[in-house]
DNA sequence: CACGAGACCTGTTCGC
DNA sequence: TGCGAACAGGTCTCGT
């Protein structure tokens, strides 16, 4: 479910306290975990020792993790494929698939829901021992054309996959990169190191304007798994194939690029 | 360095 | 109706 808009929602949503209140202020009490894989590091048991008693003193995103600034230290939260966390009353029924779930000493908790498990936490002292290995933030004020530009000037790759790379641009995913690649009119499978200067911007901006209106729209629900965004009504080929082009009635195609389905208009999208 | 395949996991949906 | 195959928002590791 998670790409950077669906991320960046739940942190504005934790922030805000929107139904429930915020996450700013919350003093940890305990982990509790049917799933201790979610605990990336440090180990389980100093995981416990560390969290307990700490305050959030803020919730951001960098990429696609959620960032929880602590009293002491940082705790990360990469939801993977198929994670969801929300901020659910001690009193409420625990969920199928709320595996892991941090208690607050007002008697509200974070929980954690994971079907696939995928999802990982990871307490560090310094958050760049993480954030060192990212790409730029696409919705960065300093990211510019001129810098899209720049790391792309040293690459050779296959475009959708070098999108996708956190360590090129951190936030773009499968949905994110399929749609951006169509706004600009880009087959997905075309070399990074063959785009004109006049489709290096063509992607910078369909990038931004993908990632705009999915965080507009709170992210895309496409399953049983997340609640809550619309985005997915505005699909422009992602999970579409058959259907018509929106700009010239082509039917989508569907095909596997990186191993993930990838989704393009053959006629605005030309391979060469 | 670039790239494909296999792992890690489980749930839902599709095709016969 | 039943059952296996295909597919799913991500990322890591290994071999070529």
């Amino acid at each position: 479910m998670p790409e950077l808009p669906e991320v960046e929602t739940i942190a504005q949503n934790l922030k805000m306290g929107i139904d429930t209140p915020t996450l700013i202020g919350q003093e940890i009490t305990k982990v509790s975990t049917r799933w201790p894989r979610h605990i990336e590091r440090p180990s389980i048991s100093t995981f416990r020792k560390k969290i307990r008693n700490r305050i959030i003193e803020d919730v951001g995103r960098r990429g696609k993790y959620l960032v929880l600034d602590l009293d002491e230290g940082t705790l990360l939260i990469h939801l993977r494929m198929s994670g969801d966390i929300r901020m659910i009353n001690e009193e409420d029924v625990r969920g199928r698939f709320e595996h892991t779930i941090l208690h607050f000493a007002s008697g509200w908790q974070l929980r954690f829901s994971d079907a696939r498990k995928f999802g990982r936490m990871i307490l560090v002292r310094d958050p760049e021992e993480i954030f060192a290995k990212l790409g730029p933030e696409p919705l960065d004020p300093e990211f510019t054309v001129e810098a899209f530009a720049n790391i792309l000037s040293n690459k050779k790759r296959m475009i959708k996959p070098l999108i996708m790379d956190q360590s090129f641009i951190a936030g773009m995913g499968n949905i994110y990169t399929d749609e951006a690649l169509h706004i600009a009119g880009i087959h997905p499978s075309r070399r990074s190191d063959g785009l004109t200067s006049g489709q290096v911007e063509a992607l910078w901006s369909g990038i931004r304007m993908a990632l705009l209106a999915g965080i507009q729209n709170n992210g895309a629900s496409i399953d049983w798994i997340y609640r809550g965004g619309e985005y997915q009504n505005h699909f422009r080929v992602y999970q579409q194939p058959g259907e018509p082009c929106p700009v010239c009635e082509t039917p989508i195609e569907r095909i596997v690029l990186g191993q993930r389905g990838t989704h393009y208009c053959p006629s605005c999208q030309r391979e060469k």
